[in-house]
DNA sequence: GCTTAAATTTACCGATCAGTTAATTAACTT
DNA sequence: AAGTTAATTAACTGATCGGTAAATTTAAGC
């Protein structure tokens, strides 16, 4: 079946806020932008915030899902999974229309802590390290979890640097460094 | 000499842009919160931009002051010196106000590579990577640059973690990486 | 004290913000 | 085809956006 109006909606507006930022994208923008007028958007979403949620869920869920299948397909063993990771990174940051992660540029837009996008931007986050330490134990780690905030934080400062077009490849250091990590943590 | 209203003005605006945001803050906000009349900003600043502009300027010479005194306060050597990044990144994350990297914040919401917004945030990382290839040379790295980078984004991840409130202490987590990345470019 | 110029204020500009109301169109039921 | 309901629209709300014009206060020079 053909994706509803509604599932359009947020799909376009997810690029535009991307692409545009949160409180740079006005609600007539975005009625222009998809060509449903905002009456009928506010049928689907009571409020700005809650359209913006729902954008943030897809996002979280569609870059999980690429994110994974994409380390499961360029890796065979959990080690090389996890060093897969940024070969990932460096396809993402390569495509046209890269603009940094969504999370992080949502949650420099709403920062209270108590602010639910800042919540969900921090769990997409914690869903990542749930995958990355399930994969370090596997990949035979003394200390999974302290290894996954390791590379989760190479992969945060990647996605950075890319954003902000510094070094040719951002992903090529992260990875570089991973390496010399995974030999320390579990042997060479 | 006591500070310019000017210089009042561009201080207590980079105070609430950092807390609040860029767009999130109107020009009547900064005028309540600083008592100066929105014409009296106007004399100052043709626009809003320019205002931002100066904020983030003093921003970057405050910060770069900061950061490379603490890491020659405490680090003795460039070595040392390089690992006591991560040491002044921990004060920095422990002070309450803290709420993340105030360039990666503005290029979140100023994203066009035109933007002189963009641009001054891309120009303060570049001003970090030179002073820590400079330390990375002194240090005996045989590819500072390649070392600087790496080192620089560990710093990233572990603000951008910090400010999600991810994991306990992501500058110990950095520094932990650092230290096996500069035994392996520099010898143990 | 008077004049002049600089700094500051109040009040306002049109545009746009998130969100709503009332009227219209489209689709389904019988 | 008529009647009912659901979806969509244009037009509007008060508030706020970045920015300004004209009036008022402050300060300096003589």
């Amino acid at each position: 079946m053909r994706p509803s109006k509604r599932d359009e909606l947020v799909e376009k507006a997810l690029e535009v806020f991307y692409h545009n930022g949160f409180h740079a994208t006005g609600m007539d923008m975005l009625a222009a932008r998809t060509g449903i007028s905002k009456t009928s958007m506010y049928k689907h979403f009571r409020t700005k915030e809650d359209l913006i949620l729902a954008g943030l869920r897809l996002r979280d869920k569609e870059f999980r899902l690429w994110l994974f299948r994409r380390m499961e397909e360029l890796g065979s063993t959990p080690r090389s999974q996890l060093m897969a990771m940024f070969d990932a990174l460096k396809e993402w940051f390569a495509q046209d229309g890269f603009r940094g992660c969504m999370f992080i540029k949502a949650s420099a837009e709403y920062q209270e802590a108590s602010d639910p996008i800042f919540k969900l931007s921090a769990d997409h986050k914690r869903l990542l390290f749930v995958y990355v330490s399930e994969l370090a134990a596997r990949a035979g780690a003394a200390e999974p979890e302290a290894l996954a905030r390791r590379l989760l934080i190479l992969k945060e400062g990647a996605i950075v640097t890319a954003h902000l077009r510094l070094g040719e490849n951002p992903a090529k250091d992260a990875k570089a460094v991973a390496k010399i990590l995974l030999a320390e943590a579990l042997g060479s």
